[in-house]
DNA sequence: TTTAGTGTCATAATACACTATGACACTATC
DNA sequence: GATAGTGTCATAGTGTATTATGACACTAAA
């Protein structure tokens, strides 16, 4: 796992495991990695990784058991994929049309997104 | 002009101004506010404006007069044309296309960015 | 019951973006 | 020359993300 400077890090790891999630990598019922042996993993300090925790069991994407570990709650996926993409059509879809705007981008600049779409398609 | 909070300000004053140069708004030439004008504007610090500056300086879009104020430099345009749009090809659309596979987005989601596409094909 | 591994909380220190403010050199204009 | 407007630099203070570290309650397993 890379680190940008753009974006802190707490919301990187987040972002990092609902990738996971979406992806099937992690299944709801999953225990993942420990505060402890994630921060050790990333070399970043355990209140920064439980920051990351907390955040995500509060948006209902993981679970805790007591002295036991963070589990991926049921409705994660399920839940992520309805809300993130939400959040992407009404947030991240209209700065890129700003930015496929000015600066006069076309078709053939996206070519492989849209090759990516069809793949999508195909799939259902 | 309004601030988001995933982003440092100084750097979205950057943005602000260069989207005013890629639309046409500002062109070579032209004066933009003064320091101490914009930070009274935008309710920000003389320090910040200063920093946004110095960074477009550096990149080679605005030029400095002593004691007059930072003028629209004459490669501003196409500069700016040529490596924002590199940037977002390589940096921006991979993210895109990632996110577009993981949240399983359709074409019918990215209609108004086609749309926008076929537009700026049809104004060349 | 002991041990090791979990999350959790509290404290202090560091780094950095941002603010607040004053001072100075430069330029144009009256 | 005086004045007002430029950028520029320096200093100090605030807020917050991150680090470093210790301590405690809980759980599972030896």
């Amino acid at each position: 796992m890379e680190f940008g400077d753009h974006k802190t890090i707490f919301l990187q790891i987040r972002d990092w495991l609902v990738d996971q999630i979406l992806t099937g990598k992690l299944v709801p019922g999953d225990r993942i990695p420990s505060v402890r042996e994630l921060a050790a993993d990333i070399e970043v300090n355990r209140n920064t990784v439980m920051r990351s925790y907390s955040l995500m069991e509060q948006e209902g994407i993981i679970d805790n058991r007591r002295g036991i570990g963070f589990f991926v709650s049921e409705q994660a996926r399920q839940r992520l994929a309805t809300d993130e993409k939400a959040q992407f059509i009404e947030e991240e879809l209209p700065k890129i049309i700003h930015q496929a705007k000015v600066l006069r981008l076309t078709l053939a600049d996206f070519q492989p997104l849209i090759q990516q779409l069809h793949e999508n398609e195909n799939q259902q």
